[in-house]
DNA sequence: GCGCCAATGTATCCAGTGGAAACAATCTAG
DNA sequence: CTAGATTGTTTCCACTGGATACATTGGCGC
């Protein structure tokens, strides 16, 4: 050991955090060994267990922190205009670039296992999503959305994007198709009968 | 060793093969490990890599063998009947109970690492896609789809299955909402200006 | 039949991983 | 200033994927 460094780290657990959010951003979560992780920040591998028990718990944090920053880009999205048709094309537009830009981190928001301990990041998701649905709620009382469940349709709005998203971080879709793919899908979700 | 086994299993590839797909299934991709799996068939943990080099090798083959199913459902769904109307609803059924009654593998199918050795599992994945996009065409053709471009028209629609797939099966929606949110789906399709 | 060679499986080693437990250093409340 | 709680360290374990050298087998040419 460095004798030059403290024996306590200070703020361990958000070094953790912050480098942990870095490989998996950069090389999937997969790849994250919590003893390279530990190496790399300079303590033993057995000292982050004293915030993250397991390997699990700290890929829900990161995936927590990772819901939290989209859920603070979505809300900037909706709140950039007070006009829903502008505000359903920046949300689209910033879901996408967030999804795609971090390809790994969403990757691993969304495969989380249900029913296991990532309660908290389902609760975390829900309250990313909300900002959107809010958007629907709001289209719905100036009329762009007819008498459907605004509920329903942001849902669907949502699946849309994230299946977009996930169409092309896969591969199926090349990243050239994702504006003209991204008009038609907004395009289908201002009308209603 | 049991004596009573053949030196030569016979059909080891397949075997392997096999196992690793009920194991995907069961219990996720990450969950797949080569050793227990050859213990399991009786071999030595060397043996299978004979067929399949690497972890990932074996992965993409399971990947592939999913989408061939996969495929073969759509095709089915399609052909089960001439009308737009009914095709669109028995594909996006399909899809949907596949995509999750099986949602381990699917997990696997679409988190293929593109640029990879993943080449083969993304062409298995376009080759499963086409009966889909070839409804489209044909209800183009009948004029349910305005002017679009069908191949368009089919990627979002795709999107749009995956991703409701994708928000059931890491609890966002609860499975009790799917019919209703596939019915709001499904009804955006064959609209065109 | 027979012997050789390629195909198939085995035995054994390695570095690396996540995890558990006992121990040491440090900080802090009284 | 000391007792107890925090925070890191050490050391162990079972297991994993991978690599390599070796053993067994089946088939092909003769």
């Amino acid at each position: 050991m460095s004798p030059d460094r403290p024996y306590h780290h200070g703020n361990l657990r958000q070094a953790v955090l912050d480098e942990a959010a870095t490989v998996v951003r950069e090389r999937g979560a997969s790849e994250l060994s919590l003893r390279e992780l530990a190496a790399t920040i300079g303590v033993t591998h057995a000292a982050p267990r004293r915030y993250f028990p397991g390997r699990q718990d700290l890929l829900d944090a990161v995936a927590v922190e990772g819901f939290a920053r989209l859920g603070a880009r979505l809300r900037e999205a909706v709140e950039a205009s007070p006009d829903y048709q502008k505000q359903i094309r920046s949300v689209a537009h910033a879901y996408l670039e967030f999804t795609i830009s971090e390809a790994n981190l969403v990757e691993l928001m969304f495969a989380h296992k249900r029913g296991a301990g990532g309660r908290a990041v389902g609760e975390s998701a829900a309250a990313a999503f909300t900002p959107m649905l809010q958007m629907f709620r709001h289209g719905q009382a100036e009329g762009m959305l007819g008498h459907h469940d605004p509920e329903r349709i942001g849902l669907v709005f949502l699946a849309t994007l994230q299946g977009l998203a996930g169409l092309v971080n896969c591969g199926v879709v090349p990243a050239g198709q994702l504006d003209a793919l991204l008009d038609d899908a907004v395009a289908r979700f201002p009308h209603g009968p």
